[in-house]
Parts: C-alpha cells; structure tokens; sequence
DNA sequence: GCCCGAGTGTTACGATGTATCATCACTTCC
DNA sequence: GGAAGTGATGATACATCGTAACACTCGGGC
C-alpha cells in the first residue's frame, strides 16, 4: 500500500487534479464537461468533508447568479455516473473521488467522527472476502456501498484538538 | 450455509418472531415495550422490504387514528438503538433484524434490485479484512455500514417473473 | 391529592430530492 | 439561411425525509 498520500489529495491543491482528470475524462468518452459541472465538482474537490448538495448551490451562488439545488443535482448525477464525485449515503452527501480508478467498484470511506474528513480508500481483499460470501448466498453483486464511521489517524494523534 | 431460511424469517411468521425476541429484550433491559414500538416493529417485520418512515405511518393509521410521522421516527429510534430493526442508508429506510445479535456490527444487507427484498447477514471474514485494513490505514472504526445492491438468488432463478 | 418522568399527539418547520416546463446553445439536415 | 432535434440549464413547484417545540396522558412515588 502507500498510495496513501493519493488518497489524500483532496484538499484545494486535490481540486485541480480533479478537473484536470475530469476534464480528459470527458475529452475521452466525449462528454460535456460544462461549466456548472466544473464549479460543482471544484466545490466538492475542494473540501475534506462531504458538502450537501443545499451547501454546494450555495456555495456557487453570489449577489448576481442564483444556483439552483435542482441545477446542482443534475450536475451531480452527471459525477457521480463518470465516477468523479461519490456519494456518501449515511451522509447525504458528496465528495470528489481521489482515485482514477474504472469504476465505483471496491471502494470504502472512512469518516471520521471528529474532525469529518472522509478519506477513500480501496481494499482488495475485503473485496475478495466480500465476493465470495455473496457467492455462497447466491446474490449477483452490481454496486455496493461500505461506510466506515470512526476516529482518523491524524485526530487520534493529537486527542484534545478542538 | 443454509441459516439461509434463518436469515429470511422476516416475512409474516418472522413477525411474530421478531415481536417475541423484542418483547424478550426490553423485559430483560427494563425497557417499554409500548403498543406504539410494538406496531411499528411488527409493520417492518411483516415486510421483505424495507419501509420508510411514512410508509409505515400510513400503514398503522386507519379511519379512526392518524398516526403522525413523528411518532414512527420516535418508536424507530428506539428499536434501532436496541437493534430491533436496521436503517437502510441508500434506501432512507428500514427493515426488522433478523438476528439476535448484540450489536449492529458485521452486518451486511442484500439489497435484490429486482424484487426489493432486501436479505440480511453476518460475514465474519469480511469484518476480520475489514479490521485488518482499518488498522493498517490507522483509522479506529466504531460504525459502518455495508449494503450490496444485486440480485437474488430467487430473482436469479426465474430470471422472467415481474 | 400532587409531582414527575416517559411516551405520545399535534403543529410547524427544516432539509433533501424530484417533476415539469421553458429557455438557451449547438448540431444536423433540408 | 432556416427548421428541427438534442443536451444542458433556469425556474417554480412539489414530494419526501427528518426534527424541534410544546401540550397531553398515563403510570408510579410522595
């Protein structure tokens, strides 16, 4: 492992990495990679911690331009069908994916429930294990979602920072 | 294999199942078991599906007697606290435990696509990988959350019934 | 009787997500 | 050039999910 560092690169440096890999994203699958598409996922990018789509529209909206939460879901389904933004169910919202992989599949988040970082991360083997136990119950996996809520490393470190 | 059976004692008989295990419980814990929880459990286990909130509201009022929204997140909180019944994350919903398990950990749904029934389980070696990973990523688990979505082996074996 | 606590009813509200229709930009085809 | 089609966006309304606040009831203890 040590891809660790990757995993990180959320984090205002991570937002340009993110576009930049959305961007031959969309010039590859030729994709519309709009505006409004760019804002969301730089909004998204540019946080460790999950934004609800109301807190993205708001974020985007200033004294002239009104983004709507309808406009913004839209340009979410758009990310998180190519795979650039995830969803985090127990969450209700959303973060920028760190990886370039394929597809949605193998992925964790672990949420930390102190400082609210989210750092994804994959891990093959719990995959593997996964696989065959759905084998064994006969069950066709087509997507999954593994959340893990807890205390992350950095705040374990240092215990009493507010 | 095969607690399969076991795992799918919600359904009608698993209702009144579920209702003595809980009744069980809360004699055990001191807890009341009120009509209100005892309703609202017995509205979830007599489903394969998972219910929402204000399905099960709807479900429970009748000419006489509206039962407010309110009142079923109240009685869900309860049974969930006490594992009696598990919130779906992606699906804003919930189903009745299966289980007599202590606690929520090691869970994990099945989630059938195409009829909605939604099969739960334990996967031991999956927790075990699972652990392993977290301690190697330095990251202290104290929930998670794991839902596959698919299909079952019962929609598998008649790939053609609506 | 009185108080107190847990559970419930009721109303209102906030937060999250979707349906619908109009508009705009761009392409294609005539 | 102009008509028609397609995909993205804007705007309004609506549906669903979840919570806050307060009043009421019912039991037990004093």
């Amino acid at each position: 492992m040590h891809d660790h560092a990757a995993t990180h690169d959320h984090g205002c440096g991570g937002a340009q990495a993110a576009i930049a890999r959305a961007e031959r994203l969309c010039r590859e699958r030729d994709l519309q990679f709009t505006r409004l598409r760019r804002e969301v996922l730089a909004a998204v990018a540019g946080q460790t911690r999950p934004m609800g789509a109301y807190d993205i529209a708001e974020a985007l909206s200033a004294p002239g331009r009104r983004v709507a939460a309808v406009s913004v879901y839209r340009a979410l389904d758009f990310l998180t069908e190519h795979g650039l933004v995830h969803r985090i169910a127990s969450r209700n919202a959303f973060v920028s994916c760190g990886h370039s992989h394929t597809d949605g599949a193998g992925l964790v988040f672990l949420i930390c429930r102190n400082c609210g970082t989210i750092d994804e991360t994959t891990a093959p083997e719990v995959e593997d294990q996964l696989g065959r136990t759905l084998a064994k119950a006969g069950f066709k996996p087509i997507s999954r979602i593994l959340e893990v809520e807890g205390e992350c490393g950095a705040c374990l470190s240092r215990p009493a920072e507010a």
